[in-house]
DNA sequence: ACACATCAACTGGTCCTACCACGAGAGAAG
DNA sequence: CTTCTCTCGTGGTAGGACCAGTTGATGTGT
């Protein structure tokens, strides 16, 4: 239905790039390795070797001798480094424009997730929450920000996912303060609680504008609480050495 | 001297690649069969297929099963091969994915843009709307990127900034893809014209949700144009070469 | 002499198997 | 605990066998 007439090398190199923009495949993430892949899609080596050198020439795919074949990122992850980082750094500001952009996407996303997700896709949500849910508050940034990254893989939008992809580390960064500091009040953790909870139904009931208010909101609810938190009394916390 | 470090066949790759473009050997002719390129060069035929496959992903060979290969005429080289932009010349879908984000983010901009925009960066505004409305239509795509532009920076957002400057090439394309398609229609042309006009009072007005909403409907407007056209006859024009 | 069918010899496409070269991690040696 | 080594998984190359289109020469019937 949609390997017209094409060589099979091409018809694999189409399907891997489907996979690569849809996010199925984690950008700058190994993916499996040539002979994994021959077995998987039930052909030799020598047409995955092939299809992976169609898409290095177009710049989409790097392999290296050792190591595996890499999904090059579609536009630049910024990193550690970066003037934007820096800007976070140093500027208060910084972090509540990120939250302003992060309510715009994630609800988008969240829309697009209830939309057109498919029952895989929600199958992954529904875990991720589970996972989220099960781990006690202080200790589930990492599900939390896996929970978020599955709704946006959901939405089907390449340049939604990669944009959010892109914008990793400060995200994660935000997610880690946001818990930090908010988590030990219990008025907070209720209402994040709730919000992941409104989330999760709408995405899973398809209710596309319910998700997108739903995901906006709480984006908005953490970023205000940060705000009056540290209009307040009490220095937001924002250094934060983690990986994941 | 020259395989520095490289894989065999991608030094074969290149070595084929330097003999289209000089001209050894002849654009849109025949070239060498895979068995005899393999024996003149001394490596393993499966060197030599992978070498092409490398080609033929940039676009520079074409090879037909049972004719042979064939060196491709080269048009343009220099257009910038941002991975970005690569999916969305294979992939007609994600043409509008960009769209989409792209509506949500120029809407924003425009909101803050009218909230927070200084005098001088509205003046900075006045000054590129009154450019572009000067131009006639056809010409006048980097004063419509400009002007796009101008509002971004007034909205004060780093993280907005950021994020469409990391667009910026595939933007680029889009405005000149929607430009020279839909500017010889005279209702396009007015309605783009008005939603213009619309966006620049908004701002100058302050009036923030007005703002928004021109924006996004003027961004979507465009992309639904875009996929109307495509749907009905007339092929989308992708493919340009420009620089700003 | 012409038109047509046939077939042989190209071409690229796929598969396979063995082997080499490089890299990373586990485990032994200090 | 550090360092070295060695194994194992990875991609890279080789060469053979066979399948699948394309082409053109050959041959046959009219």
């Amino acid at each position: 239905m949609k390997d017209k007439s094409k060589t099979i090398s091409q018809s694999i190199a189409y399907r891997l790039e489907q996979m690569i923009l849809d996010g199925s495949l984690p950008p700058e993430k190994k993916l499996p390795s040539e002979r994994q892949l021959a077995e998987r899609l039930g052909v030799s080596r020598s047409v995955v070797r092939e299809a992976l050198r169609e898409l290095a020439g177009r710049g989409i795919v790097e392999t290296i001798h050792g190591r595996g074949s890499f999904a090059k990122k579609v536009i630049e992850e910024i990193g550690e480094t970066s003037p934007l980082m820096e800007l976070y750094n140093t500027h208060a500001r910084t972090l509540y424009d990120l939250y302003e952009v992060r309510a715009l996407l994630e609800g988008e996303a969240a829309a697009l997730a209830a939309e057109n997700g498919t029952q895989e896709e929600h199958y992954a949500i529904t875990k991720a929450f589970k996972e989220m849910e099960a781990v006690p508050a202080p200790a589930n940034f990492a599900l939390d920000y896996t929970f978020h990254l599955r709704i946006v893989e959901a939405s089907h939008n390449p340049v939604l996912v990669h944009l959010l992809a892109s914008l990793k580390s400060p995200l994660l960064k935000s997610v880690v303060t946001s818990l930090s500091n908010l988590v030990h009040r219990e008025t907070f953790r209720e209402h994040i609680e709730r919000h992941h909870k409104q989330i999760y139904n709408a995405i899973i009931s398809r209710n596309a504008v319910w998700a997108r208010k739903s995901a906006a909101t709480h984006v908005k609810y953490v970023s205000d609480a940060l705000q009056n938190l540290e209009a307040s009394d009490q220095p937001v916390i924002r250094d934060f050495s983690i990986e994941l």
